[in-house]
DNA sequence: ATTGATATGGTGTCAAGGGCAACAAATTCA
DNA sequence: TGAATTTGTTGCCCTTGACACCATATCAAT
């Protein structure tokens, strides 16, 4: 599905977009290290740099004190000022961010509702916020376009959302009417599809290209996958939606539902609950249940682990991931026993496919989201550098 | 993890790929009919084809007599006497064929065992039919490669057969010693992978890009998934071990086996023995319970096809496919009631996800893995056609 | 400080590739 | 028979990256 060039000028495209890639995601280097990370010729990068520096999307600076013999490589870095805006909707809140191309979150916005922001009033306030932006602090920036990671179902080739049921909406045509309002162009997509990406990209699961993400949140188990170094989406781009599985149980007694999904089984409320508390953010939730001692609590915690592992070894079995990266509460059980987790998962799992498999806590934090969306606002552009 | 051309030339290559691909896929067609479907210029193509004619990879013959206006467009086919070599070691026999670049299976040999054969006697017939048909009646043939499925954990990349439990094969160099002993570049994946692969570029999957294929056979349940147009096969390779998962089952009394695997469940035995048929092979098996108003084995018909359906549902939750597909005696369980089994997934998946699904019987019949294992073998001639 | 070794940037030339326009050829239709 | 239509063919042009050669900047040894 990757269209490859079929004319000469299309491959001046790909390489502007692999040294521009190279840049925002392994951060500023030296051309000479472009050279040989990309196999292309001297004096091709060096044109390729010149024209992304001249379009302004790379900035060059003297080189490095090295220690070495021979003729130092000016640093190419990814410029500060083309930014992505990304933006999450929450049940409570909404962030809105402006990521640069190097990766780092420049500018964030938080803004607390009392009740789920409809999508028209999530325009307008992105909008406020963003037209706010061009004129301080963010007057010198381009701004490449709008990333949207949605906790919902959402057709990604269209900005449709679908059905997002924690903020009650449906069939919203969302991107349409926040490029309309911003004069982005907009890329809406899963929140935990993007959230995959960019911990495959820039957090836990860096090295690997089959990834299996799994993410805890307040309101249930999203998910996503990146296989071969793709992002899958699924045919209508509702893949990753792990909580409405319906998970192998290995001792009946572990069932609370009757032919629950897996959400219904493993899930924030049961900890607390089990924990005996009321509800809490994340961070406090994972340094209690990190210390408690209370029986009821651990047994809910291994219980909640067992099933965990059996999903995550059906998983291994069909997509043979290197990477299992788990987020928000999935972390804490992973946390308070990565080995028993990884016993667990490899006692369930084919031998082969299990021994290789790391299994690791999501590393981006409150990032993550930002980071994930912004990378899908910038995808046109890595793809044609100068085009866009 | 699409290498795109980095180079002026490599855009040659493309292009010829795109072209040799094109009727590979969809047959013999008129240039003015390539034209159009890779978007090239007039010319670009004639030139192209010119070259791929002049290697004798395709041929071009006189228009097709149409009724239309213009001058008529020459015809062109994948040639005949381009083959692929497919193998197939299987518990009981071993299947050879020369699959032409056209898709025809044009030569066809099958050895039966009554011991499954060593991968040292497996090398040594492939070696000697091979050689035998390169005098004759494949003399004028190209072969191209070779390409094996094989029914066990093998790591593409190497060749490497790291576990065949049926034919009793553990850490064999398979790919190496047949590449030697036939003197052709020898690919080697899993059988239900390339089956997958076979049904989504000839097969019942033709038009999706998103497919999950499921395959049951007399030793247990496989599978393959094309997902965004890509054959996945995981970090190691060993993607695709559906049986091996543990499935949700909603009705306690459909257990068979405590915490079993999905082929412990749902397999071929426990068909035959509620039929109260010994062992008889596929056609007999369907023939039979088609027909079969037993209530003992209509009863194993529906706990089966309840047990495959939360699987198919949890599969259409995390990967969103538009297509599954099913084989063996999995397709069996479709056939006796196919409404039955979809409106079982559907009940069990998200609504959005699993509306726009089509669940089919697999369409290539005893082809399908020499199809799929010599398309295999041809992925490197399509990816440059005139260097291999 | 000077000089040589080494690594890299810069420049001009070259070959390869596809697009394009003009022309030729082959068919249908009036 | 000629006009319209579609497609093959040919020669030229533009774009692109590779390559060779020279310039430049650093380190190390004298």
């Amino acid at each position: 599905m990757v269209e490859r060039p079929s004319r000469v000028d299309g491959v001046r495209r790909t390489n502007l977009g692999k040294i521009l890639r190279c840049v925002h995601l392994n951060g500023p280097q030296s051309r000479a290290a472009l050279t040989t990370e990309t196999g292309l010729n001297r004096s091709t990068v060096s044109d390729l740099v010149s024209e992304l520096a001249l379009s302004g999307l790379v900035t060059e600076r003297d080189p490095d004190p090295t220690r070495r013999v021979g003729r130092p490589s000016p640093i190419v870095a990814a410029s500060d000022d083309v930014v992505a805006i990304a933006i999450n909707p929450e049940i409570d809140a909404l962030e809105v961010g402006a990521v640069t191309l190097g990766g780092r979150v420049r500018e964030r916005v938080r803004e607390t509702f009392t009740q789920p922001p409809s999508a028209a009033d999530t325009v307008a306030a992105v909008a406020r916020i963003v037209t706010g932006w061009r004129t301080t602090p963010l007057a010198e920036c381009r701004m490449i376009g709008l990333g949207v990671a949605l906790p919902g179902l959402v057709r990604a080739d269209t900005g449709l959302v679908r059905l997002a049921p924690h903020l009650g909406w449906r069939d919203e045509n969302f991107g349409h009417a926040i490029s309309l309002a911003t004069e982005l162009s907009v890329v809406v997509g899963n929140d935990a599809t993007l959230g995959a990406q960019a911990e495959h990209l820039f957090g836990a699961a860096r090295t690997h290209h089959n990834v299996v993400y799994l993410n805890g949140g307040a309101s249930g188990i999203g998910g996503g996958l990146i296989l071969q170094g793709v992002v899958i989406e699924g045919a209508d781009g509702y893949a990753g939606e792990w909580g409405h599985i319906h998970p192998g149980i290995d001792r009946e007694s572990d069932r609370r539902t009757p032919s629950g999904t897996l959400e219904d089984e493993v899930n924030q409320t049961r900890l607390l609950q089990a924990a005996g508390l009321g509800p809490v953010d994340h961070s406090a939730l994972a340094a209690t249940l990190a210390a408690s001692e209370d029986p009821r609590a651990l047994a809910e915690i291994d219980r909640q682990r067992r099933i965990l592992a059996v999903v995550l070894a059906n998983a291994i079995n069909v997509l043979n991931p290197s990477m299992i990266v788990l987020g928000g509460f999935l972390a804490i059980l992973h946390e308070r026993d990565p080995e028993g987790l990884l016993a667990d998962v490899q006692a369930r799992a084919l031998t082969s496919s299990a021994e290789n498999i790391t299994i690791s806590a999501a590393a981006l934090g409150r990032d993550r989201l930002l980071i994930g969306a912004a990378e899908a606002a910038f995808a046109a552009l890595l793809a044609d550098p100068v085009g866009v």
